[in-house]
DNA sequence: TGTAATCTTTACCAATTGATCAAATTTTTC
DNA sequence: GAAAAATTTGATCAATTGGTAAAGATTACA
């Protein structure tokens, strides 16, 4: 008896495994672009080299694919920040969060991108996650309270703080052309990153100190 | 003879006004949220109120709408940049713009979500614009040179300065959402816009100090 | 007030879209 | 190597999409 949908297996086939793999990967690609309605099937079918029925066949409906997706991404996303500890010395910690941050943009583009089309449209399908978003947040807020109440960091919103981070860091990914287009051809190499990588340090261990 | 289109007219009727500015006022709503690709023109002219053929005898096509758009857009949108002028004080002339960055991003968040969309999409309708924008941060990142020869600024890439003021201001239209999700129904009032100017304006004081 | 121009509506069209189904093909398993 | 399971394809569908044609309604203006 054939399986009508390849998703519902217990196990997961040589084929299902790679086609599976595969469409992800397009569909990545078409997502993180064109946003979830702006993208089609055909485009992810063909991005995948495969006849439309034949990814459906994998998975049931666009919806599908796009949920996958963005369930992936917000696994990983969080965890730079979750990483942060109340025992490290503040502005090292704050830095290695940058750090972390810029390398995700650098090395993750198109999810960086998946997410921003996602909140641009209002985050319509991760209003839970953004809950848990918040209470993360406020729990590394208060532990910057404590460091700037010790007077190991300078006083500030720490809310604020979080947001320019996540800011300047996820501007890479997602302003990546006109980034490029700024710098020019000579400075819009790899390198691009690193300077990033140096100017953000300078301003926020500047900006930060207590 | 009755004119195909009404765009053609010499003079604009007080309809066409009037017609044309709820259009407009419906696509910059929808296209901000929903990007070029995942807006519908019937989804525009129910946003304005009229039928899709009366919305079509304004504007020829949806690309039409949205050109104009993001003409108009890009006209005002580096006009902060524009201002900061070489004899000002660098600390100052940069807060002014942080400033003047950050009230744009409160009173036309729109705007600056339907260019976030646009870049994310990878900029397709606006090569030249760009590169227009390449010579203006050119220019105003040598006179921020000037300043950190002089002592009066701390050195830094001038490019990835202006870079971090774009992405921090920019940030609270994009991020709208997920900002108001983290901070809160106590925090996420209209006054969230001067916490942000506060505590950017201290970053970067601080950080950029010579 | 009459008429020409402008505006609006109804009906429509061809292309695209997300999705289905049964038949044909390939792969796995015994 | 045959049966069973999994995969692929081509044909098809209903809904949506961007856009048009033409007739009817309204407005501006002499």
């Amino acid at each position: 008896m054939a399986k009508p949908r390849a998703a519902e297996t217990r196990k997961r086939t040589r084929i299902q495994q790679e086609k599976e793999d595969r469409i992800l990967e397009a569909a990545l690609d078409v997502f993180s672009v064109h946003g979830f309605r702006g993208s089609t099937i055909d485009q992810i079918a063909k991005a995948a080299d495969m006849s439309k029925p034949n990814l459906l066949y994998y998975f049931r409906t666009k919806e599908a694919i796009h949920r996958l997706l963005i369930g992936r991404l917000l696994d990983t996303w969080l965890d730079p920040l979750r990483e942060m500890k109340a025992d490290g010395d503040p502005l090292s910690e704050i830095c290695s969060y940058i750090r972390r941050k810029l390398e995700m943009a650098r090395d993750y583009p198109r999810e960086g991108r998946l997410f921003t089309n996602e909140i641009l449209r209002g985050a319509p399908h991760i209003q839970d996650e953004l809950r848990d978003l918040k209470s993360l947040v406020d729990e590394k807020s208060k532990i910057m309270l404590g460091w700037m109440k010790d007077g190991r960091l300078a006083r500030c919103d720490p809310h604020h703080l979080i947001f320019s981070i996540w800011a300047t860091t996820q501007h890479y990914a997602d302003f990546d052309v006109q980034v490029r287009a700024v710098l020019g051809p000579g400075k819009a190499g790899a390198g691009r990153f690193d300077d990033a990588a140096r100017y953000l340090e300078k301003l926020f261990l500047e900006g930060l100190k207590p």
